[in-house]
DNA sequence: AATGAATGAGCTTTCATTCAT
DNA sequence: GATGAATGAAAGCTCATTCAT
């Protein structure tokens, strides 16, 4: 049944949590799914496989809010759409971060996962591509300035969600949603105004004064 | 000899950089350190204790990177100051990363890291703090936008510089030096810039004109 | 049906002489036969039973390979003859050679065979009683040294064929149909000539009178 | 202690000689020597590098025999020679054939066995080179014929050797000495005289004669 | 302090076989 | 007859740790 092959990869995930890939065996899997351990290869090529899996199937909320993006170009502000983003990216990312860390210390382990997206044609970058575009989007429609260079500016978006979900991991427990509002609401507005000074003319001005004083 | 500890130590830190924590025996520690493997146990109690000294080490060092950052406040452009606070950043945690990552894969470690933070009072925002600090410095000049929240900001560069070491790493082999200045570029000029349009047809005007000046 | 009984037989014997016994799976044999892998356990009543009987078959078909030979008697050259005799016999051994091995790798599988060949009477010299017949009958012709015992020459010459083929195993890919006849053509000869001089200076003169003649 | 070890391969062989390759465990073998599992690892890479360590013990008295032939060189009779390596050689296949053939049945196993020999810069030929390089010299001193192609002649005595020993394992029991003496002397023979009839002066009438009849 | 042979538990993976459908 | 999910025992191998020297 494909009810096994769901609790084997519920059971992983479970466990990869708790205790961490390093602690994660087959025997500990399949006594959680309540299986024989030869199952998990009856269903999966290998552990990594399996691994894998999880992962994927946590990534598909983060794909579903990305696929949604195109319907929002040019509705509400920008910033509400983008902390919409987000959001939803951190919370994705939360519970896949220490999964995707834990890969990072496992070189044999990593190369097989690469090797099976490969396989499956599944190209990582592809998410931070369909940010990219609908920034463009937002771009075409002035809302977003000409200089901008989207697929930069998505992937500095992108890199925010994760690191904030890594950091809050780091920490021992996670963060209120009125405390993630409010980071990544400050990350947008970072963003979105940027360092700079504007209205420059005045600027100017102010910058030779701080000099001279 | 205390020569041997210290070989043990930096053996066992270069593998965790080079292969992670999942492949990394006391049998290919002793062989790198060129001691015989039960040596390990004269030194410390367990493997894991090994692991808690070289992590902990490599984690509070992290911090040391940005104290040169005072001396130039209100000098160069601020993009050049940001370029260059990234890049040496970057290299910092390109090495710290497969640690970092190592923590994540055996939740018994990453509690104890936590812990040892706690006790410690070490706080891996600090640095963090300083970047701020500069920022802030520098709004005072002036040369960053008032309405830039500096913590905020001096995060995102932040997650930027670690996240891009991230993605390398996850690359086989380190990128070139001029691959690594571009990306981190345009990540600076990105957060220069900010996304939303500046009365865009005065705007870009005055941006030629401030770059003329 | 007795179709998938054949389908089977077949695929065992396919991936016997390809894989070799010890990665022969009872997954493989049912994917190449393309039948379900519970279906082989209706048909035989365990693996082994499956092997006895694609070994058995194989290893009693060997001794049809030279039926042809009394025709052989009295006509062309005896080197020609025997060329085409160890040809065809390279030919057929190539392809037991993996399956004689695989009797090899487990004594269960040899005491049984060694059983049914006692039983049924079946005896693997037989073909070389067929090859030293043709020797006996061209030595009553004169054309084989009235000095050689047939039998022990026809047994040479099996034993070079089936060694020819197991060093062509041993290589991964079956040489090339020039390299087999000119291999073949070298032992035939070293065998027709023997290793002993023959009052050397006339024989030379001799062996070129007869080719002409 | 290096006996560990020495029992590990005289366990490791003799399960090989009454199991077979393909019951041949870890398990066993480590239970048989008396000592863990794990210890095998120790001391040999892994299963395949133990299994040609025994291959190689006991190809060792091949060797010796093969190497002092150089001192035979010109002394007692060819014949005489001859029978004492192919004796020798008979021996040491014999106990060593269904090894060998058994990792015939192992792709696998094979190609370990073939990178383990590439490694350490054996040369399964070499031994046959010997035996050619000694009928090379004989035919210098004129004992062997010229027309004799020293490589081919080797080869075929070798095989013959090694299948004769094949033929006696795949019969139960291993033959008497006096019948395997009898057995080499008659293959030898075979192989000194040749097949072809000598003292061709009267021979072709004889074929004349028996071509008119 | 230093060695490295030895241990034994536990790992991932394989596979012949069974059985409900 | 036919399926293929499921089993469970056993395989090869790894590795932190101990201990006699």
């Amino acid at each position: 049944m494909n009810e096994n092959r769901q609790n084997i990869i519920c059971a992983t995930e479970h466990l990869l949590q708790t205790h961490g890939l390093a602690r994660l065996t087959t025997r500990k899997i399949a006594r959680k799914a309540g299986v024989a351990e030869g199952l998990i290869y009856h269903h999966f090529k290998d552990k990594a496989e399996l691994i894998y899996e999880v992962v994927e199937q946590r990534m598909s909320d983060a794909k579903n809010v990305l696929q949604s993006l195109p319907l929002k170009v040019g509705l509400r502000t920008l910033s509400e759409n983008l902390e919409a983003v987000l959001s939803a990216l951190y919370h994705s990312h939360y519970e896949i971060v220490p999964i995707i860390c834990s890969v990072f210390a496992d070189n044999q382990l990593r190369a097989r996962m690469q090797a099976i997206m490969k396989e499956r044609e599944i190209d990582p970058q592809q998410a931070i591509g369909e940010l990219a575009a609908y920034l463009a989007a937002e771009q075409r429609l002035g809302r977003v300035a000409g200089s901008v260079i989207p697929q930069a500016a998505a992937k500095c978006l992108w890199m925010i969600s994760i690191q904030t979900a890594m950091d809050d991991q780091l920490m021992e427990q996670k963060p209120s949603a009125a405390r993630i509002r409010k980071d990544i609401s400050q990350y947008v507005q970072t963003m979105m105004a940027g360092l700079e000074p504007h209205s420059p003319a005045r600027q100017k001005k102010t910058l030779k004064k701080s000099k001279k004083s």
